[in-house]
DNA sequence: GCAATATTTGACCGATCGGTCAAACCGATT
DNA sequence: AATCGGTTTGACCGATCGGTCAAATATTGC
């Protein structure tokens, strides 16, 4: 397996920082390579010599998102428990991975929404966890209708991601900052108030459901 | 009052809409004034006639959403009823609005992820809806918290919007195409069930709380 | 010390960007 | 036929885009 060029030199991973840095706050289209260079302290042609094109440039900054997301998932998605439990558990792994890495939410909503250049990376990237909600959620909601695990997988998605990306915007109408300690737990608490929400409301439906059927 | 372009000319329309197909596939910086032109059949020449920069074809784009989308809003938003009553109006004529608007959720979503350029235009969409939000829920939930109104706001908002733009990405995933039209109701059928979930959940803790100070 | 190797730079390329403008075109009006 | 206002076009502008390359500069191994 190649070494990614980050990993071998300290000035590109200077570059890849400023390049994550400014995609996330602007989009891979509205920032150019003269950007990401003067961002990084460094020349323009310093850039190419590490990382081959601006594609590649990107696919990196991605790349490596994805790869951390996954990482820190992984175990919170492998382990047993209660579905109770394993819920709170990849929430709270979710909303941690998202705290330590503050420009992730604008970058895949900028994924999702923009231009489907890197659509299959974005669905490797998001299919795990979307398997495990389809295999957790299985056990205790229905196989199709509003109430199949997919609609729960999309449903939290929005719930937990959404928030971050309309913190910026809605921000300066609220009588707090969102992203402080305060307002992020408080966030926290509210997900997990609608997993337990959710996970009442569809043992509530099984046992009317048996009700109905004796 | 000033009449806009499209509404003049059945060619500045066309133009219009052929940006606003792009822009929502692509984003704004990723589509250039001669890709709109093609779209649209005619000489770059011609859009800078009726719309006199690319920044002032892009706001006419998303002005004309969020006129729409307020006007779609506003009669639910302003009627009376129950506060359950009220919440699944909005959510409907949000719904309805969507469907009837494919794509803009895209459009928001870049909006709210991509860079701030129009930051205050998507607030001043978004603040309405949340102005209502906050009144409505003041009436059932706690004025701060995990359960205060601005976060059922993100959340609701999340819950909405996020199933069309990963609809997109997790499709092929599916069993189902999630934009068919037995596939929306179901949609449908999934928000209104959270929001009775929401409130349901609401009016326990509000129970609860006067229980434990009696 | 020198030579080989890796890093960094400035100058340059063709293509495309947003935007301008004068001229051509058009259907009415007289 | 002449003309006139609105419409459409082709040619062109300077700036910037992603990308290349040879030369200059550090760094390493001997």
């Amino acid at each position: 397996m190649r070494v990614p060029p980050e990993e071998r030199s300290a000035t590109a991973a200077r570059i890849l920082q400023a390049a994550d840095e400014l995609i996330a706050e602007v989009s891979y289209e509205g920032v150019s390579m003269r950007d990401v260079a003067e961002a990084a302290g460094v020349k323009k042609a310093l850039v190419f010599y590490y990382f081959n094109s601006k594609a590649e440039l990107f696919d990196r900054v991605i790349e490596r998102y994805y790869a951390a997301h996954l990482g820190a998932l992984s175990s919170s998605i492998e382990g047993s428990g209660s579905v109770r439990d394993r819920l709170h558990r990849v929430i709270d792994a979710y909303l941690d991975f998202i705290e330590a890495n503050r420009r992730y939410p604008r970058l895949i909503q900028q994924q999702v929404a923009g231009g489907n250049v890197h659509l299959d990376l974005i669905r490797r990237n998001l299919e795990p966890l979307f398997e495990w909600v389809q295999a957790t959620f299985s056990e205790v909601a229905p196989s199709h209708g509003p109430l199949a695990a997919r609609h729960f997988f999309v449903t939290f998605s929005g719930i937990v991601i959404n928030y971050y990306t309309y913190a910026v915007v809605l921000g300066p109408l609220w009588s707090e900052d969102p992203l402080c300690p305060s307002a992020l737990t408080d966030r926290r608490s509210h997900v997990h108030w609608m997993a337990d929400l959710v996970l009442d409301g569809l043992e509530r439906e099984r046992t009317e459901d048996s009700d109905r059927s004796r």
